[in-house]
DNA sequence: CCTCCTAAAACGAATGCTCGTTCTTTTATG
DNA sequence: CATAAAAGAACGAGCATTCGTTTTAGGAGG
C-alpha cells in the first residue's frame, strides 16, 4: 500500500563514496576551487541530479572531504602507539606513516588543501581544528608511553611534549611534498643527532 | 625631443606593489580562487586595464606573491644565524618569527595558500622548491655553527640535522594556525624535554 | 513467477550569474 | 604634443545549481 521502492541502504553510501572518491581525485588533480562540479561528475560517471541528491552544495561535499582526511592516519597512530615502542623507534614508524600519505594515493595532498581552505572558510576551520586536535590526543598516548617507560625528564609537561613530536610529523610530510628531500632515513638520523647531543 | 611620457621608474614599482598588496589583503581573506579580479581591482582602487597593465594575468600575481612569501622570513633567519648563539637559543627566536609570521600580518597563511597551489600548479611548484631550497640553506648556516661549536655529535650529516631543525618551523606554525596550541613557550619546553632525556 | 504500480533515484537541458580578459577610449605627463 | 598609463564597458566562456522529466527498484496482487 506504502508503495517502498527504495534502494538497499549500502547501495546508498556505496554512491556516496563514489562521488567522494571522484572528488579526492579532482580535488588531487586540480584542487578545491578549480575542480567544477561538472569535472568531478563527469569522474563519477554520474548525472548531475544524481550528485546533488546526495550532497547539496559543493561546500558540502567539501566538508565531507575535510571530515574524512584524517581518518586512515588515526587508526595508524593508534596501531603504533599499542606497540609500546621506545619514542624513537614509534617516531620512525609515525614518519613511515606520513611516507606513505604524502605519495599521490595519500592523504597529505588533500590535506594540504583542507587546511588552506581551513583559514579562509570557518566551517572548513572548524572540523579542521575539531579533527586534528583528536589526532593530537591520539598521539599523546604515545607519550605518555615513553613518560611511563622514563624516556623523559621527570616532571615533563606530556602536552608540551605532545606538540613537539606532532609538529614534526607535518613538518617531514611538507617537506617532503615542497621540496623533495630529505630521505625518510636521512631526517631520522638528523633527529637523532639533535636529541643525542653531547653533554 | 623623443616624446617621452613614461613616468618615474618609482611609481612603477610602487603601483605593482600596491596591486600586490592588494593581492595579498584578499588572498588572506578569500584565498586565491575565491578572490576574483574584480576583488582584488577594487581592493587595490585601481582600474581593470591598470591592472593588467602590470600583470598580464591572474597566475602571474598568483606567482609573483609565491615569489615573495619568504622574503621576510630569509632575512630573519640570516639575522639569527649571524648571531652564532647556542642551537636551542637560536631555536627560539626562530619560533618567535613564525610567531610573528603566523598573524594575519603574517606570510604563513598566505604561504599556506601557496603551498596548496605548489601541489596543482607545476610553475607554482618549481618557484616553492626553489625558494624552500633557498631557506633551508639559510637556516643550515644555523646549524653549521652548532656543528663547530660542538654541539652535535661527531660526524652528524649536517644536511641531515638541518632537515630536522628546518621541519620544526612549519611544523610548529601549522599547529599554530590550525589548532591554536602550543603557546611557543609550552612548545619549546616541550622540545627541551625531548632534548634533554634520561639515559 | 509474473505484472503492475508507485515513489525514489537518476537524468540532463536550461538558467542566471560571475569570471578573467580584451579592447577602445580618455587622461596625464615630460 | 606624442605617447604611456589608466579607465571601464563589453564579451564569451564556464560556473554552481534548479527543476521538469525519465528510468528503475521492489513490494503487492494475481
Amino acid at each position: 500500500m506504502w508503495g517502498v521502492p527504495r534502494v538497499s541502504e549500502d547501495h546508498l553510501t556505496a554512491r556516496r563514496e563514489q562521488i567522494l572518491a571522484a572528488a579526492r581525485a579532482c580535488f588531487l588533480r586540480k584542487g578545491l576551487h578549480t575542480t567544477s562540479m561538472q569535472d568531478l561528475i563527469k569522474e563519477a560517471g554520474l548525472s548531475v541530479g544524481a550528485v546533488y541528491r546526495y550532497f547539496k552544495s559543493k561546500d558540502e561535499i567539501i566538508a565531507a572531504i575535510a571530515e574524512g582526511v584524517v581518518g586512515g592516519i588515526s587508526a595508524q597512530i593508534d596501531e603504533v602507539a599499542s606497540r609500546r615502542l621506545p619514542l624513537f623507534e614509534s617516531m620512525a614508524l609515525l614518519l613511515e606513516v606520513i611516507d606513505q600519505q604524502t605519495g599521490p594515493d595519500g592523504a597529505l595532498p588533500i590535506a594540504l588543501q583542507v587546511w588552506a581552505e581551513a583559514t579562509i572558510d570557518p566551517a572548513i576551520g572548524a572540523i579542521v581544528h575539531e579533527r586534528y586536535t583528536g589526532l593530537r590526543a591520539r598521539l599523546r598516548v604515545l607519550v605518555e608511553h615513553a613518560a611511563e617507560a622514563g624516556e623523559l625528564p621527570a616532571g615533563a609537561d606530556l602536552d608540551e611534549v605532545t606538540s613537539a613530536v606532532y609538529s614534526m610529523l607535518p613538518g617531514y610530510g611538507l617537506q617532503r611534498l615542497l621540496i623533495g628531500n630529505p630521505s625518510r632515513e636521512g631526517y631520522l638520523r638528523g633527529m637523532q643527532a639533535l636529541y643525542n647531543r653531547p653533554a
